[in-house]
DNA sequence: AGAGAAGTGGAGGGAACCTCCGCTTAATAT
DNA sequence: ATATTAAGCGGAGGTTCCCTCCACTTCTCT
């Protein structure tokens, strides 16, 4: 298989043949069905749902979960990768409609009300920043360049200090929506993005 | 058992009798060398090593982990409330020392280095943090106690803005010491905590 | 319609969890 | 010293979950 994938890609140089099969209908279809039952599991049991109960809702065997996602991590992943797709999606229209350091602080904010929201994402980002795992190489890319994307707009427009790190801010975002489910958190977590965006806004000394 | 505790205590209020028997020696013993094993062991391992190979480090049984730590999370909270109690401890020496949004500024710092240098106690935290566990109800008390102190000396002395409440700014600090094991997070870390503490010396507006 | 690649399901071996209870041992009473 | 007894110990074993493996089914393409 692997090899074939190979040639396929060496081909693809000479002709745009269609590349490879397409894929089954019915293993899409399983796909969607594992990730909400997922995301279904995740919620109502928490993170260590047993990975067989997430096939039984789905209706499928476990063997296809283990196929389509090598690893618990992986589930994981596919769960929230879709949420935020969403939270990427958003970005250009705040640069529309807001300058550029209000539609960072905006956007800050829109971060901690969705992880509010979807409690799912927030043990997932930890649990994957603490040890290296692959949930970085995809998802975390897609927000850091939304948030990169903004970041570098404010400080082009000069309403941001220059030394500041994309990659940083978001490790301090997580942070920030991070709290036990008491209520008040989401305020906590709204008052520091603030105090986080006045420490931004201090021009470079 | 419970009657005669709750007679002892009755009792007690009367006359000053020697309240229950004396813990024993290999309860003690036994607790302190799970703990010793348990760090051992998720620091080799990481946070899902089995409890029966703690209990084998430690030379006891499966039987006796289980009556001290009932859960995984028990052993996880001992572990590291150990450590925590460091942290604590370097407040009052702290304040002797520097002015006080210096002190703040330094221990939170310390936090950092702390954390890196430990990288046991982050996941905790955040597992903790994410359902209401018990972890909350001690060792986190006793950061957000050193914290308090450093802050309200902070805000006394007029170094520090007068709108911050001191667990909104540990969780900051939580959030800003996560991070990949990628060299530099702890860089990174390092900046963020300074930014903040940039936004915390903006004087009440 | 037929070939065969791609996908499926679930049995089953192994690991980890956690409880239960007969035995051991330390702390007190005599 | 010795007896008494509650506290503590250990680990067998029932249960749950993990994950692999492969005979079988289903879909795609010709």
């Amino acid at each position: 298989m692997q090899v074939l994938f190979q040639e396929q890609t060496i081909n693809a140089k000479r002709k745009p043949i269609a590349p490879v099969r397409k894929p089954r209908a019915d293993s899409a279809r399983n796909r969607q069905l594992l990730i909400d039952a997922a995301k279904a599991g995740f919620s109502e049991f928490g993170l260590n749902v047993s990975l067989e109960e997430i096939a039984r809702r789905a209706g499928v065997g476990i063997g296809t979960l283990y196929r389509h996602f090598p690893t618990r991590e992986a589930v994981v992943e596919a769960v929230y990768r879709r949420e935020v797709e969403q939270l990427a999606e958003v970005v250009p229209q705040l640069l529309e409609t807001s300058p550029a350091g209000e539609a960072l602080h905006k956007w800050m904010h829109l971060f901690v009300d969705y992880i509010a929201t979807k409690r799912l994402i927030a043990p997932s980002l930890a649990a994957a920043a603490v040890r290296g795992s692959s949930l970085h190489t995809t998802s975390v890319e897609l927000i850091t360049r939304a948030l990169t994307t903004l970041v570098k707009r404010a400080v082009a427009s000069g309403d941001v200090r220059k030394d500041i790190d994309p990659s940083d801010l978001l490790r301090a975002l997580v942070g920030v929506s991070y709290g036990n489910p008491d209520a008040g958190w989401q305020a906590s977590a709204r008052r520091l993005v603030d105090i986080l965006m006045d420490g931004l806004r201090r021009k470079n000394r």
